[in-house]
DNA sequence: CGTCTGGTTGATACGACTCAAATTTGGTGG
DNA sequence: CCACCAAATTTGAGTCGTATCAACCAGACG
């Protein structure tokens, strides 16, 4: 099989910062506003697959920009027991205003090896006071993350192992196809089975029988990290997925600050 | 057995507003705070126990305010089943800047009859442009309650009936009293098994069956919506309660706008 | 009073978990 | 380039938590 994917994958990060292409599914940007935008991204860090980038109990210092890779946000039970309750890709913040907070309450994991911006407090503030149109950006950009963290509410509350999974399978390629990662139903998909389960709350065990499942009625390839939806449509029936909760819509969409 | 709770309530509405109670969980607001906030609430509405107040698709135009009584957000599936994803008490305001986008992807609805202040757009920027301590204020709002949808995602993932609701209860309890309406492990409890069910992922038969094994263990007593939590730190136990996701431990709770 | 909503009980079914082992894959160093 | 090891995936058998379905009961209300 050809993994066209990768390649797409890799001329995308080259072509264009994320972290625009994600505000720019909102609104339009002026040559300004991503100048601006660049000058706060200065302070890159990498951190290696499978390491913690944030550390619950740690003081909230930076507020985040993915730049590449995935990553996700985690919380653990004394028992042992640990559950992801987001993950991040390209292009997306963590947390605008997080610095308010004394403690973090989860949590931060590199999925693969990622390239993060750590941006300042002050970084931030004076962005949103002189870039008014990356401020509304931004404040779209965490309602809709909570939009999402709302829709993985009903996803463990009401769907069954076979819809769960078949919906963060749609959420995760439609979020990656928003910022030029995926493309004709294949994206790179870089988690585990294990990871699958702890998003979904499920066990690995089960998980992997789910995804058989879904392998055998023709819904999805899924080999070597690379994902394959077969029939998005189908996909989405199964997973009863709504895309409303992405907020993919918005006229600021079909504005151009430029014009 | 007495019911000093209700009374309790009660004296607290006409005592104090509870928008600024909650808001001074974070801060100290000066009278001109409170003056501005108070303007700002003018607009009240009242809503029946049962309606709906916003529903799934609606274009937003407020920001709500909850002045008295509970209420949910909550999201349906087209197979009908029904999820609660947060409950609005006294206090709480719903989604800072809904207004940036073009439609809900959920509806709202109350539970017991409630009051809200129905904020224009335009009242909050200028309320956000002109009194900081504010605006600090409601991010933190903000902030908490994103933290408390992930709280959630980690109820419904990794614990079981038993832990699940309990941790509810002791969730709701302390958001009550962080308002000043609960006290000595007791506050008013209108939900509904059935409410309880659809907040938690279960069925209100499970939900019943667990609520007696609760009271069977000696940790609450739940009657005629009165709920009594009658060994908080048990229940805690039992629940893996961590406070700090409710962020109430922050500086700012010292600080005083007027000294 | 009868009706309705919410709460309770019992019997049975099934989706997902557990535990344990086998197999495959990917990375590493000789 | 192959041998090795650890990590990830797969398989099977047995169990358990929670759902389902169907009654029945109690208090609130008109």
């Amino acid at each position: 099989m050809a993994q066209p994917t990768v390649d797409v994958a890799l001329q995308r990060t080259e072509r264009e910062p994320a972290a625009a292409s994600k505000l720019e599914a909102f609104t339009r940007l002026s040559a300004d506003d991503k100048s601006a935008l660049a000058q706060v991204t200065g302070n890159v860090r990498t951190v290696d697959a499978r390491r913690d980038l944030v550390s619950e109990g740690d003081e909230p210092r930076f507020v985040h920009l993915v730049l590449d890779g995935w990553g996700c946000r985690y919380k653990t039970l004394p028992d042992g027991k640990r559950q992801i309750v987001s993950f991040f890709l390209p292009g997306d913040f963590c947390d605008l205003n997080v610095y308010i907070l004394q403690s973090m309450d989860h949590s931060v994991g590199a999925i693969t090896r990622m390239k993060v911006a750590a941006i300042t407090p002050d970084e931030m503030n004076s962005l949103m006071n002189s870039r008014p149109r990356i401020t509304q950006a931004l404040w779209w950009e965490d309602l809709v993350s909570a939009a999402v963290q709302r829709e993985w509410t009903l996803n463990l509350g009401q769907r069954d192992a076979y819809e769960r999974i078949a919906h963060l399978l749609v959420e995760l390629y439609l979020r990656l196809r928003a910022v030029g990662r995926a493309q004709h139903g294949r994206c790179d998909f870089p988690l585990t089975q294990n990871d699958l389960a702890e998003a979904t709350g499920l066990t690995a065990v089960h998980v992997n029988r789910t995804l058989q499942e879904l392998r055998r009625n023709g819904l999805i390839e899924l080999d070597r990290k690379q994902l394959h939806i077969l029939d998005l449509d189908r996909l989405m029936d199964v997973a009863m997925f709504n895309p409303n909760y992405l907020h993919l819509d918005h006229e600021g969409r079909h504005l151009d600050a430029n014009a």
